[in-house]
RNA sequence: GCUACCAACCGGGUCAUCGCUCGCGCCGCAAGGCGGGGGAGGAAAGUCCGGACAGCGCAGGGCAAUGCACCGGUUAAGAGCCGGGGGGCGCGGAAGCGUUCACAGAGAGUGCCACAGAAAAUAACUGCCGAAUUAUCGUUGUGGCAGCCGGGUUCGCCUGGGAGCCUACGGUAAGGUAAAGUUGAAAACGUGGGGUAAGAGCCCACGGCCCCGUCAAGUAAUUGCCGGGGCGGGUAAACCUUGCAUGCUGUAAUGCCAUGUAGGUUCCGGUUUCCCGGUCGGACAGCUUCGUGCUGAACGGUCGGGAAGGUUAGCUGCCCGCUAGCAACGUCCGGGACGGGUAGGCAGCCAGAUCUCUGCAGUAAUGCAGGGGCCAGAUAAAUGAUGACCGCCCGCCGCGCAAGCGGCGGGAACAGGAUCCGGCUUACAGGUUGGUAGUAAUU
């Protein structure tokens, strides 16, 4: 696995880009709030079957992150709710997508010890236009947080 | 030089590190790697107009609905733009200049017009008049006639009174009138005179406005002169009328590939009549070589076709009407609902009403010709993050007579493609250039 290698990138392999998995992770993933996140994380085996909160087999789940496919895929979002205008939402969305990049090889590298895989949704829920070092600072506290659940 | 306004343009730069996306070249079985390129805006926004493009629909017609509305030009088109005309407003003595207007019709009809006011379209009320006509009132009323009553008488008449009638006068009502009536955004063309019972464009003079016509100018809107007719408000961004135009839905359109369209549950509707032809059977009739042979034939079965009716679907609002399917007592046909399944990939999807420079035509919008350029194509959605320096602006401090220099701190707008173009509208820190006006200084 070359992932260990190239470090910082976050390409379009690395994204959750399919509509279905990401409905699939809102629907049967778990979630939890750490200012001003909300995260959706959803675990499953490196063959990617069975989820460990194991609501049920889900047969559809084949197309879940695989052996083809990273182990982890992120997806990035702000509410337009609070922020009406797409700079903003774009502003905040590459903050977060930044930070995440430079601080996720961490979980990657356990990910891969542990043979499993991990779809991932953040979704930036304060009401103000953040600052860079407190987007790093936080998303650094949710990742160490989800080595955390990985290990459990 | 400064200030204001208008127009056009710009909308921080460089470097480092780590990244994203799409082509290209090379390497690699592949995953991918390396190299070198492209990568948001003037509004990408609002989605208000107009197109291109696509699908659905489309024999045709009618109704409805919607939009537009001075003229000419421009354009693929427009509710855009350019030029012109007209009205309003502002400045000005005027010429003119600037600005603004959804600028057809209120001489078809219906409706509405807050508050105030007599009244918001009927002419009501106050007021004025009461001439004509009609009615009516009037205590000594102006004149006349006069039934009747009293007195006198030469019996001819004289004289006094007098209901009533006519007339005159005064009033009232019907009626006439729209001159005046504290309002209001708006009040029945304005001023003056004549006229009248009182009045009135009722008449006249001058002026204003509207409509029609001749002539002249102009492509036209329109303008001008003359002539004729007229002058009872506003509102059409109320309904409406007139003219013109218009199918609907939008790239989540749409096409292709892959997968699926299976099995199931349930509801509703349907089985018609007639005609023609083929074929089979055939009551019966005729012919007969008497062979149940030939010919005809009501009727019936079956197959095919047609007509009417039925029914289902379509006709992107409705109707006429049109088109297509169905006709089968079978667990059949048609339609609907539930349920089930897919929501991956490719195309559309970026070379175009394209950008830029030059020339020509035109007052201009714009067009034509030639040269050069290639300028985002993402799809949970890329074009970024961090740091340093430079440039810009602001504040404070220090130095300096001052211009300024240095240090520290802070700030930098509006805003992010999602099919693509042409417009419109709205948002926008700061800056550059040009023009106009004012003003200071210098020559």
């Amino acid at each position: 696995m070359p992932v260990s290698n190239k470090k910082f990138t976050l390409g379009a392999t690395e994204r959750l880009k399919s509509r279905k998995t990401i409905e699939r992770l809102f629907r049967d993933g778990r979630h939890f709030t750490l200012f001003p996140f909300k995260v959706y994380y959803l675990f499953s085996s490196a063959a990617g079957i069975v989820p460990p909160p194991g609501p049920a087999t889900l047969p559809g789940l084949s197309s879940l992150p695989g052996l083809s496919s990273p182990p982890l895929q992120a997806g990035f979002a702000a509410g337009s709710r609070h922020f009406k205008k797409a700079v903003d939402r774009n502003r905040i969305k590459r903050l977060t997508k930044e930070a995440y990049r430079l601080q996720k090889s961490d979980l990657q590298q356990h990910l891969h010890a542990t043979n499993r895989s991990l779809a991932l949704f953040l979704i930036y829920t304060g009401k103000d236009l953040p600052a860079h070092s407190l987007i790093n600072e936080k998303i650094g506290v949710i990742l160490q947080k989800l080595i955390r659940e990985a290990g459990s």
